[in-house]
DNA sequence: CTATTTATTTAGCGATCGCTACAAATCGCA
DNA sequence: TGCGATTTGTAGCGATCGCTAAATAAATAG
């Protein structure tokens, strides 16, 4: 029976030196400050702590380290902000929720400003990077859609209320926070427009 | 008296091979498209049809050709949009006007899609670049809040009204429809997205 | 021990970056 | 026709780009 055990795989060679958990952490965090295009390998290796070959035997490429580093941060901010969308009582409360989350998320101070996966490649020669990006950024509109769906069966919302146009609504001021945040807005004005945007939802019957 | 006429100043050298704001045009929807980091001067040089040393004796260096190039985007987007805030009979509508126009702008067919200024530099290395367009960014802001101010002064809205706020809204939606665009939304969704923003023009007193 | 395997450091590859020296070309003017 | 002024194309500068060959170091296997 071959030994298959992920604990103690045993490998052959000489171990690696450094911790590969937080070298990508600090890869991630160059990526979300500086974008793909700002970012050299140079700045990489010297905020990670190890020599170009160490990075291309564990990452791959550039471009690879950083859909790992991205991937990274999503799943970080999935774990978060998933169960906050799912958990609200409403889909209502859900999208409020979660704006005003972001506002916070990104306006913090010790992290770069704004969002990672919306401002990764808005304008950059990288066509293939960038249209996984777009790929990504339209999960997160998805999701937002799924959750009002969700409110509109329960029916929080008046027969008929466009899902999608909302969603897309919803998402379009995500990415405008995430710019706001970059350019120096504070977490205070980032929470009036989130909440600017709550007074835009559909109006129940009556 | 010295010669300071700007209609026939008669150079002495060789004349330019090149029409200056031809080139300007095409060096603009270089970095439009592909942003500031994303566009070489091998890009630039080929797109304008000239020579580097061309390029630098005409516009000094790549900062300030981008810049240039910018301003020659702005002073277009100003001509049409500002006479659209002055001349529109509330705020209301002129900010209604405004987001539709800009939605139809930003998914024009026969350019890149998306702003120029929005889009530019959102994550990149040159922070000196990174907070000049931030100012910018934040002159459109300005420009809204001063015609939404004159429809609070109109008595257009509730006394009290958060004139900042609201801008930074609306402001916020302008950058978020910038970014959706150049993933691709199309004009419809852009134009969803602002009408439901204008749900959330603050109600009357009644 | 030796052999094998993998990671590490050093050093530097070819390509491209932004930019410019240089000489030929083309203008106004004497 | 020559002279100074300016633009042109060519050719290439030093620096940095993403990436890797080569030698050494540190682990396991027999």
């Amino acid at each position: 029976m071959k030994r298959t055990d992920a604990s103690a795989p045993r490998l052959r060679g000489r171990p690696r030196g450094f911790d590969r958990e937080a070298a990508l952490e600090r890869a991630m965090e160059v990526f979300w400050r500086q974008g793909y295009e700002g970012s050299s390998i140079a700045d990489l290796t010297r905020a990670m702590r190890i020599n170009p070959p160490s990075l291309y035997a564990a990452f791959g490429d550039k471009e690879r380290l950083y859909l790992e580093a991205l991937e990274r941060y999503q799943q970080g901010r999935r774990d978060h902000l998933g169960p906050l969308l799912d958990q609200a009582p409403t889909a209502r409360q859900a999208i409020e929720r979660l704006l005003l989350e972001a506002a916070r998320l990104y306006a913090q101070p010790d992290a770069p400003r704004g969002c990672m996966l919306m401002l990764s490649c808005t304008a950059c020669a990288e066509t293939s990077l960038q249209s996984q990006l777009a790929k990504r950024r339209a999960d997160v509109k998805k999701a937002l859609k799924a959750r009002i769906e969700r409110g509109l069966a329960a029916s929080e919302l008046p027969r008929g209320t466009d899902v999608d146009a909302l969603a897309d609504f919803y998402t379009t001021l995500l990415k405008g926070m995430a710019l706001q945040a970059r350019d120096g807005a504070s977490r205070r004005s980032l929470v009036a427009a989130a909440e600017a945007a709550m007074r835009a939802w559909p109006a129940r019957r009556r």
